[in-house]
RNA sequence: GCCGAAGUGGCGGAACUGGUUUACGCGUAGGUCUCAAAAACCUAUGAGAGCAAUCUCAUGUGGGUUCAACUCCCACCUUCGGCACCA
């Protein structure tokens, strides 16, 4: 019988559906399990091969899991809002509902086709009004906690397109899209106060087992630094600018004061003198984007106010400057120029001359910033200090003058949750004349996306759905007066903030999620997905939970207990798999050709998992070559009574390697195990009994689970070969007899020899100094010392 | 610049807690089968020297610790990923 994946491939995945096999089951006995990876987004270009590496890795630890007893969840839906598909729905005039359900079908079709052991009768769908409304109650929650408010934002502006872009749909400040170039356009946008989650999204992440690369972007995105905010007062004037710094060490070294063009005192400091350059200047950095601003990085500008403010330490007079070099968002939008000890302010002192004055010693100031800590010089009373002390103690000093504090800065800011697209969640909510902003009453929700024609962006910067009279205006549900909806929508996280959550109960209409089940399965115990998504997706998504923990909805304070990431497949070339560089790998053809149990064990065994990794089709081959070779060795072995010891030994070894490998998703030497395993069962098939046939078949399920289904029925058995306990390892059989003595001289190998495990220090002593070899390397040489490593080696210093 | 990770054959990569470097796969060479080829299977395969036994050199570079270093420490080089004028 020869192995032919197309056929028992299919039968087997019909099987286990018609029998519900991989249902999770709410509040089993059994411990449970909740293992998730991150749902696809539905695009138009089908499954990429780099689904199929995420999914069956994971799926191979869900099944060894169910084997050993747990009540697994792994559950799959879809995050089908968003860009792509309504850029597909302009260009091609397919209503993007449609695209979507057509996408969906290929995706299913496709992810079946693996044979991954899904619970999908928990499939979800963010685009299903009846999910939606649940992603709408979160904002409305989020609104009456006051975290949700609206702000007039300078968003990214396609003057072609005439639509507000995302980040990321700009690039190289141009539209992606069109090609045009990207304009900042002000709107009034809706905000998530995420910023005030700031702390507890750092602090708790010490309550989760993220991995280090991870955890540590977390940190950075948010961008916590402890420093001091110092009042420097105005010359002629009773304002007073207020600057964070972390260096108040270097507070005598200040030699000028930068704002930030935005910063509300620009206008009121400039002089008449200098009027023309200010506005000048202000008028040429607003035309540039963000983009740009931070493009030209080195070269720093400014221009003089003409302007002073007092140093509060010696009321020394510093000029005050506009420069579009200081982010206004961040610390006040004002900077304390300190030349000497930063780098930045090296550059735009040495550019407008102005004085680099040492307070920091340590370094060499002629030649460039001394940014260290140091010893505090011309600094008054304060010389002598370490930087260290001098932070401590200036904060002081200025505290109790009242001209500062210590405080807390953040780079993250608050999340813009406004999208001006057709194809997302309606934001519920009404604007009423009278009434101002009114929600969109919880028992009205949802608020479904309306079926229109033209999805075509607005001249105004307004979302498509303004277009749509009868759907815009309603009737305020506080004083019934004429009233409009809000007509932008939900950016495609709205989604995927929460999806996991509603796995847990996805069918119930009156709530989010049963709060009994809810505690039952949370948190995720496991969640696997791409490095792309460990900023922001994972940020988001934390936040939101956070915040549902709050108002005592969920049961915990952090959704995913665990997170791991995978690396990228590449193509063959390295690259992206891009349609523009035809090196796409489509996983139907390698299903078709090879069969899904060599796709699935090729990606987990074509490198580490959390690497990136070019794909190599003759790699595709090698793995079909050995699960042929399994396929035969078992059919021809399946007579055999017994196994000899060695076969067993062998086979519990591999055992305990798959054990310990699964566990820390080094796939691919587990893999490289069984195929060590079987090329020594294959040189020794008549020592390869039905035992041994039987715990191999049980090992290689979670890898191939058709192949082994299909063995395991060949070999009599009436029930699935999935529904069997995982094997466990003996250590006593795992321990080996005889092992290789390594004979070393200065700790070089010079000669080796098979010997019993328990070999005492004297005996291996004796041994080797008795080999020929030895004794010719010793010659008339002086034995200085010997050092014996139990069941390893002996090494003689001479 | 900051944070994170990596550097081992012709290639992808193994190596537990410091103890045989190169597992497994690919490729290559030779062989078996065949009229022939493909497929499959078997054998060999880090580099250099030697008829051979065997020896020398090899884990990015330079030092160090140790009986012993891919592994630990110090300095440097290179590559990849993330953040980035965040004061």
């Amino acid at each position: 019988m020869k192995y032919n994946p197309q056929e028992i491939e299919k039968k087997w995945q019909k099987y286990w559906q018609e029998n519900n096999f991989y249902q999770a089951e709410d509040f089993s006995k059994k411990p449970k399990l909740y293992i998730l990876i991150e749902f696809p987004y539905p695009s138009g270009v089908g499954l990429h091969v780099g689904h199929c590496r995420s999914y069956s890795a994971m799926d191979a630890i869900v099944r060894k899991k169910r084997m050993e007893g747990f009540n697994v969840l792994y559950p799959i839906g879809w995050d089908a809002f968003g860009l792509p598909t309504e850029n597909y729905a302009i260009k091609t005039g397919i209503h993007p509902q449609v695209a979507t359900e057509k996408n969906v079908a290929t995706f299913k079709r496709q992810l079946k086709s693996l044979g991954l052991s899904f619970d999908w009768d928990r499939e979800i769908n963010t685009t299903d009004p009846k999910y939606y409304k649940w992603t709408q109650w979160i904002f409305l929650q989020l609104l009456k906690k006051d975290l949700a408010y609206q702000a007039e934002i300078p968003v990214n502006w396609c003057p072609s397109c005439k639509i507000g872009l995302a980040n990321e749909e700009v690039i190289d400040n141009k539209c992606e899209r069109c090609g045009a170039k990207v304009e900042q356009k002000i709107l009034k946008q809706w905000m998530f106060k995420i910023t005030k989650y700031a702390d507890r999204l750092i602090d708790d992440l010490d309550k989760v087992d993220f991995w280090e690369k991870i955890r540590a972007q977390q940190i950075n995105w948010i961008g916590r630094s402890y420093g001091t905010n110092i009042d420097f007062k105005l010359e002629n004037s009773e304002d007073k600018i207020s600057v964070f710094t972390t260096r108040t060490d270097t507070l005598f070294g200040v030699t000028a004061m930068v704002l930030a063009p935005e910063h509300p005192l620009v206008e009121k400091l400039t002089t008449k003198e200098n009027e023309k350059q200010v506005k000048k200047y202000i008028q040429e950095s607003k035309e540039k984007t963000e983009f740009e601003r931070t493009e030209l990085e080195k070269e720093k500008t400014g221009v003089f106010t003409g302007s002073y403010c007092l140093n509060p330490v010696n009321q020394e007079k510093i000029p005050v400057w506009v420069g579009d070099y200081v982010v206004g968002t961040y610390g006040g939008g004002a900077v304390m120029v300190v030349p000497a000890h930063d780098k930045r302010d090296y550059d735009f002192a040495k550019k407008y001359g102005l004085e680099i004055k040492e307070v920091i010693s340590g370094g060499d100031i002629s030649k460039q910033a001394f940014v260290d800590y140091g010893k505090l010089v011309n600094s008054e009373e304060f010389n002598g200090l370490s930087s260290e002390q001098a932070i401590e103690k200036i904060t002081q000093w200025l505290k109790k003058q009242g001209l500062g504090k210590k405080t807390v800065q953040y780079k993250l800011r608050d999340w813009i949750f406004s999208r001006q697209h057709y194809w997302g969640e309606p934001i519920p909510i009404i604007h009423c004349k009278s009434c101002g902003v009114v929600p969109v009453p919880e028992k009205d929700l949802p608020v479904e996306l309306p079926f229109v024609e033209k999805y075509q962006p607005t001249d105004t910067g307004e979302s498509p759905l303004a277009r749509i009279s009868e759907w815009v205006n309603v009737k305020c549900p506080k004083c019934g007066g004429e009233a409009k909806r809000e007509t932008d929508t939900m950016p495609n996280w709205a989604g995927s903030n929460w999806y996991f959550m509603r796995y847990i109960d996805p069918k119930n209409d009156k709530a989010l999620v049963d709060k009994k089940k809810l505690k039952y399965w949370m948190p995720v115990d496991w969640y696997n997905g791409g490095m792309e998504h460990t900023t922001l997706h994972l940020l988001y998504s934390r936040f939101i939970y956070k915040f549902l923990y709050d108002i005592k909805i969920c049961p915990s304070p952090e959704p995913y207990q665990k997170r791991t990431s995978h690396g990228m497949v590449l193509a063959e070339d390295g690259r992206k798999m891009s349609k523009s560089f035809d090196n796409v790998i489509n996983p139907d053809e390698i299903v078709k050709t090879y069969g899904a149990d060599t796709l699935r064990i090729y990606e987990m065994f074509m490198g580490p998992f959390d690497q990136a990794i070019a794909w190599n089709p003759k790699g595709v081959k090698g793995v079909f070559r050995f699960l042929e070779k399994f396929w035969r060795l078992i059919l021809e072995c399946k007579q055999n009574e017994k196994s000899s010891s060695e076969i067993i030994r062998a086979a519990h070894q591999l055992n305990r390697k798959i054990d310990r490998d699964l566990e820390k998703m080094k796939f691919n030497t587990s893999i490289a195990a069984f195929m060590e395993f079987v090329n020594f069962a294959s040189l020794n098939k008549e020592k390869l009994g039905r035992d041994v046939i039987e715990r191999a078949l049980k090992m290689l399920a979670p890898f191939a689970p058709h192949m082994t289904e299909e063995l395991w029925h060949e070999l009599g058995f009436k029930d699935s070969i999935h529904k069997q306990a995982w094997p466990k390892h003996d250590s006593k059989i795992v321990q080996e007899k005889m092992f290789t003595l390594i004979i070393q001289i200065n700790g070089r190998v010079r000669d080796k020899i098979e010997v019993e495990v328990n070999l005492s220090e004297k005996k291996a002593k004796e041994i080797a100094l008795s080999r020929e070899k030895i004794k010719k390397w010793i010659g008339d040489k002086e034995i200085q010392k010997i050092i014996f490593v139990p069941q390893r080696l002996i090494n003689i210093v001479i």
